[in-house]
DNA sequence: TTATTTTATTAGGATATCCTAACTTTTTTT
DNA sequence: AAAAAAAGTTAGGATATCCTAATAAAATAA
């Protein structure tokens, strides 16, 4: 149906959120091009055949949209790829950093079964190991779950979304500890003594309190 | 290093068994572009690349024979190939027939500690669900395990591939009974009564004496 | 609003993989 | 050994994906 190519470009149009809505609207050119590497005489050349495929709209010299068929699709594929990653790092034990180039090749092998398969393997994740939301059957990308830092289980990992207290002494604060927006994190313990919450990021290890961890939203 | 391409051509080159030593002998360009399903001028041109790369040694108007380096390959990507095969099959529960098609992806994906990793995770299997052998980290081809059906546990899924008794009659026999060289089976159960074994090969389900489980060889 | 800069497109190539049709060489038959 | 058949090769194209360089359109700045 679609080649590898072809799902690469639809992924990076997603990941621009060139959606009709719930994104951050119409992508050019150049953006696409820039996020894919790829020049953009080349990347004119594809969104032809995109537009010809019905996954893409974009009037000449216009801005870029992924069409429903179009969005559907990169979801498919993020969803392929994110399992893959959840199983080479919980079944296979590769590392954070080692996934994503091997689930990127992954994410293009075609099959009826497979993906349902794996999921079911691996127990219905909800995340990836980067904390990204793991699309369901239907295209349908869940809502991510927003839970304070003080609220998660041990072992959860997540990234860092939100934050409840928006005053800038706090995200000053926050700024100072290393802790930003987007960061993954694994909570490795929760302290009884006083509510702390021991963490650990791209490999350094940090203790918050509870004041903190309160005021911080995972997924 | 070697596009998936490329493996392919080897793969079926490995499968003829040009192969300087151990093999058929060596294979020439219409062979290999019908084990393909690719035409002959197609074929040709791929071999001056492989010549090129080192992979196959072939003179002008002659045979085509793996060196080394292009037998070495070609068992890597028999490896993962079966281990993949053992994975879906084992782990996502596809069936015999389902497998082939999905490893024949998975086979092509480059990855350094993928292969190994997946090897552990499926507690080193030393033959796929086909019944064929794993080859090792080093490229080494499992010497094929030959036991008589009769010594073969419950649930031993093999291929007969060979029989103790040479004699015309047992051999007519077996083709009367569609027992021939190759045929995958799996041996459903160990009759105590009279020491028959129960099998299934290809969905049928049969019973056959202890005198001929003593004479048909399995891997 | 004109000039400048940025963005999008076209033109012309390169490589990998495949094809058909027309040979040439080797092998087999007679 | 000459004729016929089979096997291997070359020539000329097609498609997918990428490139650089040149050009056209749109957006921005002066």
């Amino acid at each position: 149906m679609f080649t590898a190519t072809e799902e690469n470009y639809l992924k990076a149009l997603f990941r621009l959120g060139a959606l009709a809505e719930g994104g951050k609207g119409p992508a050019g050119t150049n953006e696409l091009a820039l996020e894919l590497d790829i020049r953009p005489a080349t990347v004119n050349g594809m969104l032809k055949k995109l537009r010809e495929k019905g996954l893409v709209e974009q009037r000449r010299y216009g801005k870029i949209l992924l069409t429903e068929a179009g969005r559907l699709h990169a979801v498919k594929v993020i969803r392929k790829h994110r399992l893959w990653e959840t199983f080479l790092h919980d079944k296979l034990h590769f590392s954070w950093d080692e996934v994503h180039d091997v689930a990127e090749q992954l994410e293009h092998i075609r099959s009826v079964h497979l993906t349902d398969r794996l999921e079911e393997f691996l127990g219905y994740p909800s995340v990836d190991p980067h904390g990204d939301p793991i699309p369901d059957k239907e295209g349908r990308m869940p809502p991510e779950v927003r839970r304070t830092l003080a609220e998660s289980e041990e072992g959860h990992i997540g990234r860092i979304v939100g934050v409840c207290d928006n005053s800038a002494e706090f995200l000053q604060y926050l700024d100072r500890l290393g802790l930003s927006l987007g960061l993954r994190l694994t909570i490795t313990r929760h302290i009884p003594f006083d509510g702390s919450v021991e963490l650990e990021s791209a490999g350094i290890r940090m203790i918050i309190t509870r004041k903190v961890a309160e005021n911080l939203l995972v997924d």
